[in-house]
Order: C-alpha cells, then sequence, then structure tokens
DNA sequence: CAATTGACATATCAATATGATATATGAGGA
DNA sequence: TCCTCATATATCATATTGATATGTCAATTG
C-alpha cells in the first residue's frame, strides 16, 4: 500500500467534501487548491472510470434530470484508501518555477529581459495574494475547529505566507539588478 | 517560435554555461537547480539525443580518452534557440506541494497526521534552507555584477527567502492545530 | 426575436515526462 | 581480492499535459 496513485487520491479528497462531476473536480482544483496543485481533463476523466472500477467511488445516474451530467460519490472503500494515503509519508513537494529558470539562464538574455521576467511574476502573485487574503479572512470567520475549512485555511495562510515572500523578492532582485 | 520544448531550453541552458555529458546535466539540476526544476534520465538522455538531430548542440568524440563518456557542447544555434526562449513570457510555473495536499485532506485522517506532514515538511525544508545561506553567502563573495554568478544569486536568495517563510508558516500552522 | 457568446459537460490523443530498472566501468578502501 | 560507490548511458511502462472536438443550455445583445 504504498504507491497509490496520487491523482486518485486528489480527487478522492475532493469527493470526500462533497459528490462532484468531472467538471466539477477540475473547478475545485482550479479555486481552492490551483496554488498547490492542478490537473488537466485528460487525467480527471480516465481516473474516475478507473475509481469506478475500483470500487472507490461510484456513479450517480442523475439520467432523469441532466442527461449529460454524471456525478461521482466517494465508496467507503475509497474513504479507506484516502486515509491510508493520507496516513503515509510525503514523497516529493516539486516545484516547477519557469519564472526562476529564465532568471538562472538570464546571462544569454540581458538585464532587460530579466527584469521583465520578474515584473510579469510579481504582477500575477500579486493577484494571487488578493485571492489568498480575501479567502484567509473569509476563513478564519467561518471556521470551527474540528471542520475541513480549518485545514483549507491552514493551506490559504501557506499561500498568503509564500506569496508575501515572493514579492519581497521581487523587490530585492529587481534592485539588485537595477542598483 | 512559441512552444519551444522546455526540457530543449532547460539542457541548452546547463550547456550555454560549460559542455556537459547526460550523467553531469542531471548532477547539475540536482544540485543548484533542484529547488525549482527537476528532470530525470528518462527525458535527458533523449533530449540530448534530439538537441544533436536539431543542430542545436554537438556531441564530443572523446572516444580516446573515456570511451563511455558522451561529451555534449552547445552551438552557435543552440545559443540562439536558448536566447529565443528566454525573451519570451514565461507560460506556466508548476507546483506540486504533496505536503498541502495532504494538509488540504487531514480532516479524514486527523490533526496528529496532520501535525507530522508538517513535521517532515519543517525538517526537509530545515535541511534545504542551510545547503541555500550556504550557497547565498558564497556567491556575494564572488559574485562580479555581470556573470552568470548573479543569477544563479538571485535564485539563490528566491530559494533561502520562500525557504524562511515555509519555516514561519510550519510554526504557526502546528500551533493552530495543537492550541 | 434571432444570433451569438460563454459557462457547463464529457471525452480523446499525441507529445511529453517520470520513476524504475538494467547494465557496465573505474576508483578507492578494507 | 573483494566490495562498494560514483560515474555513465539507456530503455520502458505508466502517468500527465495541453490541445482539441463535440454538444447543450442560459443569458445577453443587436
Amino acid at each position: 500500500m504504498a504507491n497509490e496513485k496520487k491523482m486518485d487520491c486528489v480527487i478522492l479528497g475532493l469527493l470526500s467534501h462533497e459528490e462532484l462531476t468531472g467538471y466539477e473536480v477540475k473547478k475545485r482544483m482550479d479555486a481552492a487548491i490551483r496554488f498547490f496543485w492542478g490537473a488537466s481533463y485528460g487525467s480527471i476523466y480516465p481516473t474516475l472510470r478507473e475509481l469506478v472500477e475500483k470500487g472507490l467511488a461510484v456513479k450517480s445516474d442523475t439520467a432523469q434530470k441532466d442527461r449529460n451530467k454524471i456525478t461521482y460519490t466517494i465508496t467507503e472503500k475509497g474513504r479507506r484508501h484516502l486515509k491510508d494515503w493520507l496516513e503515509i509519508p510525503v514523497e516529493k513537494d516539486m516545484i516547477r518555477y519557469e519564472t526562476l529558470l529564465k532568471l538562472f539562464f538570464a546571462e544569454s538574455a540581458g538585464k532587460k529581459t530579466a527584469i521583465g521576467h520578474i515584473e510579469s511574476f510579481e504582477a500575477k502573485t500579486k493577484e494571487e495574494l488578493l485571492y489568498l487574503q480575501a479567502a484567509v479572512k473569509n476563513l478564519e470567520r467561518f471556521c470551527d475547529d474540528e471542520s475541513a475549512h480549518l485545514y483549507y485555511l491552514l493551506t490559504a495562510r501557506f499561500g498568503a505566507k509564500i506569496y508575501g515572500a515572493y514579492l519581497e523578492w521581487c523587490d530585492e532582485a529587481k534592485a539588485a539588478l537595477k542598483g
């Protein structure tokens, strides 16, 4: 029980909160967890089918109401699978800052280009930070001690904290390149 | 000229600093840029072959000295390709914190598990931070204004800054879960 | 009122990357 | 001499992305 497919677990996690369609799974990812995880339809839909095959989720045949809508619900087996995965240690946090990559090699392009990349990174970060700060404020209001909201709050605070650090670095890096 | 293969450009970037074997490419990635980029042999070796096919790098036939060693050198065309890529905007910074994922869904596993994940994240982060701080100190000593070291320094400072922020968050998050 | 746009919804596929594994050599220490 | 570790290249099944295709429904706008 050591090599659970990660995408299985992410989707099971989302389904542990509420039943969802594939489309909604994507939406949840693009909202609450976009700053630390992502997935494309090309992995979501096949994974959902596999979850059903493995008995970790079931399709709700909502054929009556919305013809073209397939809702997935987590099973008990699915909850156990999720819990098992949550207990085992984290394998790898993997990070790919294309911005830093372009900065690292910026000698081949010059300071102007480097500063340009930092400035777009800064702009994107500022936007995200506003969103995260709003999320934190909201969650602090509604968050009792034992609900899933507590964990949502902690991740949002993580985002707010590191996006703040990004902005500090942007200022320092720009100064170092301009000075 | 908008969809340069990323792996091509990373490796060209490394080759723009010095000529390297595939094995050394991996070593450079695992050293200087491991905290913001990574790649496996399964992508490095095929990519090197492609770079030669495209005329962006050449193999040095060091058949005389080390029989089993293939050294790659960037070509002028390769340098132009790298520069072109450096000029275009960053497409996507992509981040996957498995730690945050497990924390986000931690309601299904409980606070103890959540704290455990935070603590291993903290331990890994502390180690990395020491390495990065040493790199920063070192680079600040040797870094004249125009060399590639400047950009290396900026990325190392980025790492030091955000790893510091990680640690602050770890304390706060643990307190929130224990308090 | 018709037309168009955009959100909702599912699905597939080529290109790409990972992670594991296999193989082999040379250097250094026990 | 044997063993271990760093060096070095390579392949492959599996996973994932990013793009694309297809279609419905609701709302806005000319």
